[in-house]
DNA sequence: TGTACATCAGTGAACGCGCGTTCACTGATGTAC
DNA sequence: TGTACATCAGTGAACGCGCGTTCACTGATGTAC
């Protein structure tokens, strides 16, 4: 990394050249899906001769792999602006909503199916963990009568195994809490984005604003 | 169709070969995901050369949609199954769950990251519906003092909106129900499938029985 | 039961394509004295 | 300020590959008389 104002116009030029592969990319992927992703056609397509990519990207698995970074840190970054403006847990809800309609793609990249034996490079564990932060603080600080039944068996469970929210002072219902937001919001958003309400003639938004009412009540 | 009495050698030995086409793919597509799927390579597996393929698919698009239509009508197939020998909603969830875990890349083909401008064939809707229906079936039949909090906005909408459950009796709160069952269910299992939890510590199987648990008190 | 013909399965060659990636090279941009 | 050299961006040709798909053809299997 350098420093803002010690960027030499090489390197700023550089960055930026970086900066417009990965846009064209990503609009490839949404045109495509990620499988449709292709160094030849991007290069194509900003004027350029093939080979020249490769002073940007090592390869078209580096690229990728970069794509899939900056998916997971756009989406933490989307939910701290959120949290770090005062939203609640139902704001969070609203807030990783938003994020994935806006580019549902995107949204596939880290949630969707998975490549046999491909694994998501390391550092993306720990920005998925600032997302769980995150949503664990707001779980704690939100009204603790939500509107989910207890369950005894799952929060001796969760006691028991919170490796994922390590150093965190959540109690096991927070943990809870935050847990069912993460799949329970998943589980619709994946479903909308994919196609699986059209044609059943309601309104997912309807849904999940439901489900958020009672995560947050 | 024929009559299983009817069928000569060669629409039997035809049929024969579909179904191995359409197992080798599964077997590709287990190990390197749909869009690695390739009737060359296939066929190389087959001991055979690559055009014969065209003598039982028209394309390889057309696999693909078979092999779709093929992971409906085994999901639905399942699910009607469990239904038939006395499962409840419960019984359902399990069933579920053992079919995705069976194969996720089939539960994936139905279920993951769509592919842009792709539509399923038109059966499809109809095998979602059946399985839709048995659903509908069980949350109407099991106990009514379900551990889900009221929601009267969201049964509202239901109520006006349930042109996917044309025709089924089940009452708004039951419609509510199944469909909670399968948002909630299915945003386990796709992180699951995914291996979001891998490295948190803490068991899918709980969480999702937790779920269930829930919906069927 | 045997022959004549039609149907069908499978082959091998070929087409055109796009892919990722390497390599030797040109020309422009920056750096050092 | 001007010259000499190093660094870097981008090109074009090439390699090897696998893909879906078409086509003319061979040989085996079934059907009709």
């Amino acid at each position: 990394m350098t420093v803002a104002g010690k960027e030499t116009p090489r390197e700023r030029y550089r960055a930026q050249l970086r900066a417009e592969i990965k846009e064209r990319a990503w609009e490839q992927i949404a045109a495509a899906g990620a499988p449709g992703l292709s160094l030849n056609a991007i290069a194509k397509q900003m004027g350029m001769s093939g080979p020249a990519l490769y002073r940007y990207f090592a390869s078209r698995d580096e690229l990728i792999t970069e794509l899939i970074r900056d998916a997971y840190r756009s989406l933490a970054d989307s939910i701290r602006a959120a949290a770090a403006s005062g939203a609640d847990l139902a704001g969070l809800g609203h807030a990783l909503r938003t994020w994935a309609l806006d580019d549902p793609q995107r949204y596939f990249l880290i949630y969707g199916t998975p490549v046999p034996d491909y694994h998501a490079p390391d550092d993306t564990t720990a920005i998925a963990s600032e997302i769980m932060e995150a949503l664990l603080d707001a779980a704690q600080s939100s009204s603790t009568a939500a509107d989910i039944p207890d369950d005894a068996r799952l929060e001796d469970h969760l006691a028991e195994h919170r490796q994922w929210a390590t150093d965190h002072p959540a109690p096991p219902a927070a943990l809870r809490r935050a847990l069912l937001f993460w799949t329970r919001l998943h589980g619709i958003l994946s479903l909308e984005l994919a196609g699986h309400f059209t044609g059943m003639g309601l309104d997912p938004a309807e849904l999940y604003d439901s489900e958020l009412r009672r995560l947050t009540r």
